[in-house]
DNA sequence: CCATGATTTGTTACAGGTAACATTACCATA
DNA sequence: TATGGTAATGTTACCTGTAACAAATCATGG
């Protein structure tokens, strides 16, 4: 019966136990089931419990069970649309089961996703959620030595470290270049930021489904973040390297509105002088005048059947199906 | 020289050590500076952690020392892009100073908040950020009984629990309001949604505003999130409820820039017909046409505030100043 | 070549909760 | 009353990294 709490430091099962007079173990099974403690130590327990304001101390379980019941998210930017709504997905499933979503992001950056990778494992996750398909060696290994699962989410083509869910990125965008050069547009642009996987893997398909129908590709890329002005910028070099630009495809939704305020401004007539074409179809485009052509893509859905899949894998269950590849749409709006 | 690894967990000091050949307690040296131990073991043990793969485990630090270099942010919501621009304003300082964010949101319920900060505090996070200003009696029971610093952002009135660090809401909202009127602008009618702390406010300053002009102030109001969508329904009910309508101020830029398009669609001119202002300054309602009249936040500023804040505190600091109140001002556009 | 001090490595204990095992208390029945 | 059995509570050890202290090793100068 030692006492501490001499410096006012959070109270632990220990002060709870000398409260009561008992030993921690006693108030530890109080705590996991009331009734294996007899009913007049439930009162004391429970009243000793609401007076020192007990809060449970999660690092004893993760030193002696590995179990944290804390999940690590890694995506590559939070304050994206895309991301905002995969979480929420996650969240969704993995908050009614008990656990806890650390989420981390790297800003794109091969670096900073190893120093983030070691910290969440630092804490001791059960699982990660991890975005993108490339990873260098160093994240491998950590993630094979970790031993938790991983599900890879976003993309559905690469061959996973161990299970992917996403969408087939270069499929979607095959599928609207497509659509735009049957509905008559033949010089069409693609606007492209933020190169990442995906990215790449959307102007292939741009590309291969331009060369199909025998037209010329043109891609504006840059390496900084998409926005609304940046697509403003895009459409001005555009003109300016083929001015009878008839269509323009554009990796996100944020540069195709970007660029569909520039027209407006410019007095160009979207549909009828250039079609405009995003990616993912935000809340905005679907109430824009005129609404947005867009490739519709089920982000909660991703972040939602990922955790549902590492859930299953906590639970024991193997691997399943190690390419989950869910499918987008194309929301053809007023805007082609 | 006692040998674990039997069930090929994740590699501790202790399998490093064993296979150098020293305890773990030299291993243990080398890792916080590695010229604490002879040069020759310096290599074996560099090669040795590389080998394994060793990622450290901060449990026993959280359980000895108390000390997790972990942040709690407890938010209302992550798919709001005021509140991803807040996260990442923490980050940008919290991050260098080596320390983790543990994000996690409550959807506005006041009972999901005590959960969370519950969850966020058994994790032993060495501080935390929080909104709003009303908390349940438990939460300030917890938040005591803690003994970390807490940070309150988001708004500058209320008593905070130690400190907060926001924007006057409500003399914001009064601000805007009396500029429309002073545009002539006479029957202004407000659009609310998400009734928290921070709407109650402003819907305040928005009627003193119009009381101190005189003219009678009409709020639609919803406990419900707010979209595009809603600020459409909002406008239909305006209209319906007071056909001679002419100005319209949103508690948020989502709610406006989906009245917008509404007038758009409806073929009521903006401005000429009906005046409409948001609220925050989304990147947005800066690029579209016509620019929106709004409330200019310094979101990003307020995270990164918090977050010095907080590191300050964390270094034995005081609280410099108990509340923080940050400059808003107003975005003219051309809606208004 | 030994004493002295500096450098390097080892030993022990601790943080908080709980599994596993041990003990005590209590009641019912022979 | 003794015995058996169950219910209630206590004891010990463990998980990992590191502070604090202890011991061993090495180099240097008298």
């Amino acid at each position: 019966m030692k006492s501490s709490n001499l410096k006012n430091k959070r109270p632990t099962l220990q002060d709870v136990a000398d409260l009561v007079g008992v030993t921690k173990m006693t108030v530890s099974r109080f705590l996991k089931n009331p009734d294996r403690v007899s009913p007049p130590l439930q009162l004391k327990i429970s009243v000793a419990l609401d007076n020192l304001g007990y809060i449970p101390n999660r690092a004893p379980d993760i030193l002696s069970k590995s179990k944290s019941h804390a999940i690590g998210v890694l995506l590559p930017s939070l304050t994206n649309q895309v991301f905002a709504e995969v979480i929420r997905g996650i969240e969704t499933v993995l908050e009614p089961a008990g656990y806890q979503t650390m989420l981390a992001h790297y800003g794109y950056s091969k670096e900073a996703e190893e120093s983030r990778i070691a910290t969440l494992l630092s804490y001791g996750v059960d699982g990660l959620i991890i975005s993108e398909s490339y990873h260098t060696d160093r994240v491998r290994k950590m993630l094979s030595v970790a031993g938790i699962p991983v599900i890879e989410i976003m993309d559905s083509v690469s061959p996973p470290i161990e299970q992917a869910i996403g969408i087939d990125n270069q499929a979607a965008a095959y599928a609207m270049t497509e659509f735009m050069i049957q509905r008559g547009r033949q010089k069409i642009v693609y606007f492209a930021a933020r190169m990442d996987q995906r990215t790449l893997l959307k102007i292939k398909g741009y590309e291969n489904a331009m060369q199909d129908n025998d037209l010329t590709p043109l891609c504006l890329r840059t390496n900084s973040a998409s926005s609304f002005t940046l697509g403003a910028t895009f459409l001005k070099d555009a003109l300016q390297q083929q001015p009878d630009t008839d269509g323009i495809f554009c990796t996100n939704d944020d540069l195709a509105i970007g660029a569909l305020y520039a027209c407006q401004k410019a007095g160009i007539n979207v549909p009828q002088d250039i079609s405009i074409a995003g990616f993912h179809g935000h809340d905005i485009s679907r109430a824009m005048v005129p609404l947005l052509a867009t490739v519709i893509t089920p982000r909660e859905e991703m972040g939602r059947l990922a955790a549902e899949h590492l859930l299953s894998r906590l639970q024991g269950n193997p691997v399943s199906q190690r390419i989950i590849d869910l499918p987008f749409h194309l929301e053809v709006g007023e805007s082609i």
